[in-house]
DNA sequence: ACTTTTATGGCAACCGCTTGCACGCTACGG
DNA sequence: CCGTAGCGTGCAAGCGGTTGCCATAAAAGT
């Protein structure tokens, strides 16, 4: 039904093999026979079909990229971004989401692997050893996790916690809270160690609390235990946690800044429009995914030799409003127990 | 390389066609030459390549979904509802973003036709003409349009405009204005009609400004017209129309909701979280992205018999705080006696 | 007992395209 | 004038599956 390479061939009298290269090698072809063989096929309105020729060259020209939740805000942006340059590079992409499900995220990679050149991984739920597993068949780059023999693309979340801290320590604060992400998180793991380090070195206690769904309802469930350990500056996993968060504590009487600093992650349009406009720590995204691809195309060019290439993107605090000065008598020496009770809204 | 449909007949002995309907005809096959067949095809990992089966049967259990605007907080609940379901149906999908321009659309369409069995296209850009065009080559289901011959699902944005009218002139307000959006906006065509159409019924004035760019950019920048026009109420194309129209206006000096009401249009997370938290209309997005598939899916079945089928999803008016009665003497007796408006809640 | 069904699985020809190989032709040095 | 490079093209064998057709054998009918 639709126009083949043997159409063309016989419009323009030649063998399917010449239309063949003149797509795929026009240097082997005479400019001549090339010139009509063209001409036929646009005439015709031929367009090579990719899957029929993946099936011979192994190359699909098609990328994967499976995320967690596309809902997320934090989402978007990275995949418009990665799916506008390999669009760019000629390649199509499948978007996929987990719903945030590591069984739902293996079945995926494995009933896409035929049909893809490679995937990206952002923040998979997977396991490490799974993961490398999978990277033996099938090329991947991941975002935000560092795994063997794999390229990465890391946003260095680690400093954005160290300034987050940093932040809040300069503010006065010295009961800090940190609300970890889902479980197996690796972004939720280096907030936590550099997080925990600057909070030593500064002298200020840091309580870890989670994990947390990376959600609204993650932050607003945390409020009472946030509450509990009489923090006074919060950084949250993302700016949905941290949103989540500051309703949750105001459904308990508490405001943001004044009552409580709340430092997010992510910087997604989400924090810019809450009020108090969130401070928080900038995500590199649309930069993240277009290095991932760059990289998923190298690996997948070199197949085999070349090595994993691992890129470190920057993050920055962005300072808003949800963060204030401590207020005066809000830091008892430790060791005095003091019970602010906060009236129920 | 990969383990194909020959290894597992080897190893179990029979014969490839055996195998091969194994998988796609089970009943064809003696229960116990079944069972073996299985267990090498599991032992050894067999899993089938959808793109050579496409070779042969045209299907290639993929599906596309072209979307203006990945980034804009409309989509993203709309694709993660069409992927979850596709995939549950069997269908991988590729996601692509045309950065609103008809160009690139078209361009897309074309490539991603011959690998997939049809394409979702949200409030495309494209002129009527060409969609019915390339309707004839593969199976299309327009969100948010309507397209001779091709299944549509609609969101009732007609009755969303008429409700937020009513809500505004119940209100009090008396002179109305409405942000359309992008030029050859179905959706914006539908509610211009059925604003207007109230507004006149109700008796009030209504001022159409547009077209303007479906961003918080053109909110910003229609500022200016709508307090040219005197407006006292406005209907944004949508959220994040509503949202920058709502700084642009802060930015010369009028509050919302004290000054003007805006009404937004989507209910996307973006106006949840803005303060004043957005009074607007909801769209059924998670419910449009499932129906889409689910007519894409008929239309690929039918393939040349089987009519377009047409849904339409109701949109309903949440009222939240960036609404409120008309200011008493902002509306000068334009001809009409005029009504108490309702106090804001 | 012998023919007719019916179930099962093998055979081979594709699907649309790529690619190693070989052939025919021109051009060129000796 | 012939041997020999090349170049440009045709030939045909796949890539991994599917599927119409046919052979075989067992079940059923008479």
């Amino acid at each position: 039904m639709a126009v083949t390479i043997r159409d063309v061939a016989q419009a323009a009298g030649v063998h399917v093999s010449t239309v063949s290269r003149t797509f795929s090698a026009p240097h082997m072809v005479n400019a001549d026979t090339r010139e009509r063989v063209l001409a036929a096929a646009t005439q015709l309105g031929y367009r090579p079909n990719q899957a029929a020729r993946a099936l011979t060259t192994g190359r699909t020209h098609n990328l994967g990229l499976i995320v967690a939740d596309i809902a997320n805000p934090f989402f978007p942006p990275l995949i418009k971004a990665a799916q506008a340059y390999a669009r760019e590079r000629g390649y199509h992409v499948f978007v996929a989401d987990t719903d945030e499900d590591p069984q739902e995220e293996q079945e995926l990679i494995q009933t896409l692997a035929k049909q893809v050149d490679g995937v990206v991984l952002v923040s998979p739920r997977l396991t490490n050893h799974s993961i490398e597993r999978l990277g033996m068949e099938l090329p991947f780059v991941v975002v935000n996790r560092r795994v063997k023999g794999l390229s990465a693309v890391l946003m260095d979340v680690g400093s954005g916690a160290v300034q987050a801290v940093r932040h809040l320590t300069s503010l006065g604060h010295r009961r800090l809270a940190l609300l970890g992400g889902p479980r197996g998180s690796w972004t939720s793991e280096q907030m936590r160690k550099a997080a925990t380090a600057e909070a030593a070195a500064a002298g200020a206690e840091l309580t870890v609390i989670g994990p947390n769904s990376p959600t609204e309802r993650g932050g607003t469930d945390a409020a009472p235990e946030v509450l509990g350990c009489r923090a006074t500056g919060v950084i949250a996993y993302n700016d949905l946690v941290a949103i989540g968060l500051i309703e949750g504590l105001a459904a308990r009487g508490v405001e943001v800044p004044a009552g409580m600093s709340v430092v997010g992650v992510d910087d997604t349009v989400a924090g810019r429009l809450n009020r108090p406009k969130l401070t928080t720590v900038a995500m590199p995204t649309a930069a993240a995914g277009r290095t991932a691809v760059d990289l998923l195309l190298q690996a997948v060019d070199a197949r085999g030799n070349g090595a994993a290439a691992q890129t470190t993107l920057e993050t920055s605090l962005v300072v808003r409003e949800s963060t204030a000065a401590v207020r005066p008598g809000e830091n008892p020496p430790a060791g005095a127990p003091e019970i602010a009770g906060a009236p129920a809204g």
